[in-house]
DNA sequence: CAGGCAACGTA
DNA sequence: CGTACGTTGCCTGT
C-alpha cells in the first residue's frame, strides 16, 4: 500500500507499454476509416487511464526511446541486435501516442543516447529520495533493480496490458528468490535473448538464483568460478566476460540529466478541445469520456463527467403488479431471464429509470404472457437461449427490439464483445458488476437480473448511438427476425437414427482396424496412423519418398499431398492410410453425431449468430453444417437424418449457384446475366463463351476448368491457385484467366473497384448494409494486404447470400406459424423443413415463394427443392 | 490440463 | 499463392 499523505509519482516507459498493445490488440478493431492503425495508442491509453484512475498519482512522466541506438550499442553493437525491424505500423502510432499524452498535460520525456528505462531509473530515484512514493510502468524487466521501499513495479502480465503485476521487494523476492537489487546478476547470468544479450548456456534462473545465493554476489561468484563443477562451471568460466558485459549493460542509469525537476511532472488539468481533436482524427469514441472522467478538465464549455452510473436496487414485484408495470412503462423494456436447466427461474425488467425483478412461476408466466407475445419492444442481451427458456415454458416471445450482443457483433464482427459484461465495458465504459466465481461465496453479489436489464437498455442506446443507419437496419430487419426463427429451430431439432449409425459405424471401425493392419504390414511394423509426426517419421525417413509441401512443424501428410506421393512413388503403404484416414474421419463423425441424440431420438444443434465475420451462421455442440455429402458412402450419415414421429416427409431446397448470382447482380456483368436468364447450365454457358464454342460442344473438361474459375473468382483466386486446383500448368491457368475475363469484363472489373472501395471506406458492404471493416487493405505487409484483399473481394458476396438466406428463413419460419410444419436445418444455401401431412403443397410453395422472393436481383434466385424420408432422399 | 497444430468435414 | 466455419486427435508445454 501507498502512503496516502505522500506525493506518488507514476513514471511510465511508453515505447515498451505501447509495443505490447500494440501485439496485444487486434488491429482490424482498431483503425481509422482512412486505414490508420491506431491499436497501440488505444491500448496504451486504455491502460493508462486504469493507472489514472486506480493508483491516483500526484506527478506522472512517460518516458520513449528516441531510437535504437544508445550508449548501450556503442559499446556493444549488438545490442537488441537480434530484434527484427520495428513494424512501420507501430512506429507511426507513437507520435500520436506522444500528441494524446501532451493533450492530457502529462509530461513526455525522450534522451538522444538513453533508453526509456533510464529515465524511469533517473526519475525513481529521485522521487525516492524526496521521500514519494514512486510507481514505475515498464515491460522491461530490468526495472526491476529499481525496486525498492519506495518504489514499486508494476509490469504487464502475459496476458495483455490490461493486468498489471505489482513488484515491491517482497514480491521479487517471492519470484526470483533475490532481492530486486540482485535481478540484474541474475539476468546476467541467464542473458537476454530479445536484447541479444546471450548468457551463461545451459543455466537458467534456477541455476542463477542457486549460485548467487551460494556465493552472496555475482562478484563473489564470479571470483570463485574456479570451484564450480561439471558443464555449467566451465561454460561459466568460458562466458565470465559476456557476464560482465550483460551486467554492465543492463545497469540502469539513474543520474540521466533530465530537463525537468520532480515538481514539474505534477498533474495538470487536461487540454480538452485539443484531447477532443486528436481522438477524433483516431476515431476514439469510449476513450475520450473514461479519459474526462479520470483527469480534471481545463475546459470551459466541457461538460462536467458524471461519475459511472450505480444500478438502481432492483424492487421485487407480484405476478399481477408485473404486468401494471409493463403496461405502464413508456418506451422499450430491457429483459433478463434467468435459466436454470434450460427453464426460466427468475425474470428481471427495466427501463432507464427503474428495474423490477420476480421469481418466474405459473403466475407470472400468465401475467406477462400477454405482453411478452405483443409488439411492445423488448431489447435483450443474448436473446436466442432466454426466447428458447420461455417457449419451453410456455411463454411466447415478440417484439423483440433489439440484442446488444447481435448489435455489437453486426458493428465489430471480429470483436470478441460477446457479453452484456464485454458490451459495457466497450460502449458505457462502466463495470458490470460480476460475482467473483472463483469464491464459493462471493464477495461481491453480481448484477441482479434487472440490473442487467437496465445495462441493456444504457447499452442498446449506445450502440444505436454508434451504429450507421444501414447496419441498424440489418439487424432490425434480418437479424432480430432470424433470431426468433433459429430459437424455434434448435428447440425442433432433428431426428436421427441411432441404429443406422451405429451399423454404419461397426461396419466402419472394424474396416478401419483391417486397413490398420495391412497399411503395418508394409512397413512391418506398427505405427499411430493418426499422428502426422509418426507419419512423417515413416514416410521421408523409413520410406525415402520425395518431401512433401512444409508444415510449420514439418512435412505435410494431407490427403492432397498423399495423393500426389501415390503419382510419383506409389508404395502400398499409402492407398491403405488414405483408406483408413478416411474411414476413421467417418467413423469419428458418426461417433459424435450418435452421442448428440437426445432421449427424445433428436439431435439439437446451436445456431451462433455471432459466428462469421461475413454474416453467415455457425453451428456447433454439434456441428450439424458440416455433415459429409461428397461421397456416396458418406451420404450414408445423411440418410441417418430422417423424417420425425407423426411427421410425413423431409423437405430440403437450396439455392443454385446463389454466389455467382450475386457476382451477377453486383458486377450487372452483361455475359452473367445472360447466363443465368436463359436457365441453361451456367457452367456450360460460361465455358461456351470462354472456349469460343457451342453449349452443346462444352466438354466436361472444360465444363470443370471454368466452374473452378467461376468458383475461385469469388474467393480471389490467383493463377498460381487455379493451377494447382486443376492441376494444369500456370501459364495455362493464365490462359484461362485472360480469356474468361475477356468475355466477362465486368467480373474483374468490379472485383478491383469493391477492393478499392474497401480500401477507401475501411469497409465492405452486402446488398443489405452490412458492413465488415479491413484495416489490413492498407497494410505495407504484403501478405497481410493481399489476405484482406482476398477476403475483402469475398465478403460481399459471401455476406449477401447470408443475408439472402436470413431473409428466406425468417420468412418461411413465419409463414409456417400456424401450421405443424417446421424448419429444421439451415446449411449456409440450404434449408430442411420436416413437414407435416398434407401440408407438402403449402409447405413447397411458401419455401419457394420466400427464398425466391428474398431478394429482387438482376437475375432471379433459382431454388431447387426435394421431398423424401430422410436428407439424401430429400436432396435429389 | 490447456492450447497449438494438422487434418478434414461443410457451403 | 482460395473465402467462411467447427471438431477431432496428437503433442507439447505449464
Amino acid at each position: 500500500m501507498t502512503d496516502s499523505t505522500k506525493p506518488t509519482l507514476l513514471v511510465v516507459d511508453g515505447h515498451s507499454l505501447a509495443f505490447r498493445a500494440f501485439f496485444a490488440l487486434p488491429v482490424e478493431n482498431f483503425s481509422t476509416s482512412d486505414g490508420q492503425h491506431t491499436n497501440a495508442v488505444h491500448g496504451f491509453l486504455s491502460m493508462f487511464i486504469n493507472l489514472l484512475r486506480d493508483e491516483k498519482p500526484t506527478h506522472v512522466a512517460v518516458a520513449f526511446d528516441v531510437s535504437r541506438e544508445s550508449f548501450r550499442t556503442r559499446e556493444y553493437a549488438e545490442y537488441k541486435g537480434t530484434r527484427s525491424e520495428t513494424p512501420k505500423e507501430f512506429s507511426g502510432q507513437i507520435p500520436l501516442l506522444q500528441e494524446c499524452l501532451r493533450a492530457m498535460n502529462v509530461t513526455v520525456l525522450e534522451k538522444p543516447d538513453f533508453e526509456a528505462d533510464d529515465i524511469l531509473a533517473t526519475l525513481a530515484t529521485r522521487g525516492a529520495e524526496a521521500g514519494w512514493n514512486v510507481l514505475v510502468c515498464s515491460g522491461d524487466r530490468d526495472t526491476l533493480q529499481l525496486v525498492n521501499e519506495d518504489v514499486t513495479v508494476l509490469y504487464p502480465s502475459v496476458q495483455g496490458v490490461s493486468k498489471l503485476k505489482r513488484y515491491d521487494p517482497p514480491a521479487v523476492v517471492e519470484k526470483y528468490g533475490l532481492p530486486p537489487e540482485m535481478y540484474p546478476d541474475i539476468a546476467a547470468l541467464v542473458g537476454e535473448t530479445s536484447d541479444n544479450l546471450p548468457g551463461v548456456p545451459k543455466v537458467g534462473e534456477k541455476t542463477a538464483v542457486k549460485w548467487l545465493t551460494q556465493f552472496g554476489s555475482l562478484d563473489a561468484l564470479l571470483d570463485g568460478a574456479d570451484t564450480i563443477k561439471g558443464v555449467v562451471g566451465n561454460n561459466l568460466r568460458e562466458h565470465i566476460e559476456d557476464v560482465r558485459r550483460n551486467r554492465r549493460l543492463n545497469r540502469l542509469l539513474r543520474d540521466v540529466e533530465l530537463p525537468v525537476e520532480l515538481d514539474e511532472l505534477k498533474r495538470e488539468a487536461i487540454d480538452a478541445q485539443a484531447l477532443r481533436d486528436v481522438f477524433a482524427r483516431l476515431e476514439f469514441r469510449a476513450l475520450l469520456s473514461r479519459v474526462l472522467q479520470v483527469t480534471e478538465t481545463a475546459d470551459d464549455d466541457g461538460a462536467a463527467v458524471e461519475p459511472a452510473a450505480e444500478a438502481p436496487a432492483p424492487t421485487e414485484l407480484t405476478a399481477a403488479d408485473l404486468a401494471a408495470w409493463v403496461a405502464a412503462a413508456e418506451g422499450e423494456i430491457g429483459v433478463t431471464v434467468v435459466i436454470d436447466g434450460g427453464l426460466p427461474t427468475r425474470i428481471g425488467l427495466a427501463t432507464a429509470q427503474a428495474v423490477v425483478e420476480a421469481d418466474w412461476r405459473d403466475e407470472v408466466r400468465d401475467a406477462l404472457s400477454g405482453w411478452l407475445s405483443s409488439d411492445a419492444p423488448k431489447v435483450l442481451a443474448d436473446a436466442k437461449p432466454q426466447v428458447k427458456a420461455l417457449r419451453r415454458a410456455g411463454a411466447d416471445v415478440a417484439g423483440l427490439a433489439f440484442d446488444v450482443v447481435l448489435g455489437g457483433w453486426l458493428l465489430r464482427p471480429s470483436f470478441p464483445d460477446k457479453t452484456l459484461a464485454n458490451l459495457v465495458d466497450t460502449y458505457l465504459q462502466e463495470k458490470l458488476p460480476e460475482a467473483d466465481p472463483s469464491q464459493l461465496v462471493p464477495e461481491n453479489e453480481g448484477a441482479t437480473p434487472g440490473q442487467r436489464s437496465w445495462f441493456t437498455v444504457r447499452v442498446a442506446t449506445a450502440l444505436r448511438d454508434a451504429m450507421p443507419e444501414p447496419v441498424q437496419s440489418v439487424l432490425v430487419d434480418i437479424e432480430m427476425p432470424t433470431l426468433l426463427a433459429l430459437a424455434d429451430m434448435e428447440l425442433s431439432g432433428v431426428a436421427v437414427s441411432h441404429d443406422k449409425l451405429s451399423g454404419f459405424s461397426a461396419e466402419l471401425g472394424s474396416r478401419a482396424q483391417q486397413l490398420a493392419l495391412d497399411a503395418y504390414a508394409t512397413i512391418g511394423h506398427e505405427v499411430n496412423l493418426g499422428s502426422p509426426k509418426q507419419l512423417q517419421e515413416v514416410l521421408f525417413v523409413e520410406l525415402d519418398l520425395p518431401k512433401t509441401r512444409k508444415t510449420k512443424t514439418g512435412y505435410t501428410t494431407d490427403a492432397g499431398a498423399l495423393a500426389e506421393l501415390q503419382e510419383k512413388a506409389d508404395h502400398p503403404f499409402l492407398g491403405l492410410l488414405l483408406a483408413h484416414r478416411e474411414a476413421t474421419k467417418l467413423k469419428q463423425i458418426i461417433d459424435g453425431l450418435d452421442l448428440a441424440i437426445g432421449d427424445d431420438g433428436r439431435v439439437r444443434t446451436t445456431y451462433v449468430q455471432t459466428g462469421s465475420q461475413t454474416g453467415r451462421l455457425s453451428s456447433t455442440d454439434p456441428n450439424l453444417q458440416n455433415i459429409p455429402v461428397r461421397t456416396e458412402e458418406s451420404r450414408r450419415i445423411r440418410s441417418a437424418f430422417e423424417v420425425g414421429e407423426g411427421y410425413q416427409t423431409l423437405l430440403t431446397a437450396d439455392y443454385s449457384q446463389i454466389e455467382m448470382r450475386i457476382m451477377a447482380h453486383l458486377s450487372g456483368d452483361p455475359g452473367l446475366i445472360e447466363a443465368f436468364n436463359a436457365g441453361e447450365d451456367l457452367h456450360r454457358f460460361v465455358g461456351a463463351r470462354v472456349f469460343g464454342v457451342t453449349p452443346e460442344e462444352v466438354s466436361s473438361e472444360m465444363r470443370s476448368k471454368v466452374k473452378a474459375m467461376s468458383y475461385g473468382l469469388v474467393y480471389g483466386l490467383s493463377a498460381f491457385g487455379l493451377s494447382k486446383q486443376l492441376r494444369i500448368e500456370q501459364s495455362e491457368a493464365k490462359t484461362l484467366m485472360l480469356e474468361y475475363f475477356a468475355r466477362f469484363g465486368a467480373v474483374r472489373d468490379y472485383l478491383r473497384a469493391s477492393v478499392e472501395k474497401a480500401r477507401v471506406d475501411g469497409y465492405t458492404e452486402t446488398i443489405f448494409g452490412r458492413r465488415r471493416p479491413f484495416p489490413d487493405l492498407t497494410s505495407p505487409n504484403r501478405v497481410l494486404r493481399e489476405n484482406a484483399e482476398r477476403a475483402a473481394l469475398n465478403a460481399p458476396i459471401q455476406g449477401s447470400a447470408a443475408d439472402i438466406m436470413k431473409i428466406a428463413l425468417f420468412g418461411v419460419h413465419q409463414d409456417l406459424l400456424g401450421m405443424r410444419s417446421r424448419l429444421l436445418l439451415q446449411i449456409h444455401d440450404e434449408i430442411v423443413v420436416e413437414v407435416a401431412p398434407g401440408e407438402a403443397d403449402d409447405v413447397e410453395r411458401i419455401v419457394r415463394d420466400r427464398m425466391a422472393g428474398a431478394a429482387q436481383l438482376t437475375v432471379p434466385l433459382d431454388v431447387q427443392i426435394g421431398h423424401g424420408a430422410d436428407w439424401t432422399e430429400a436432396a435429389h
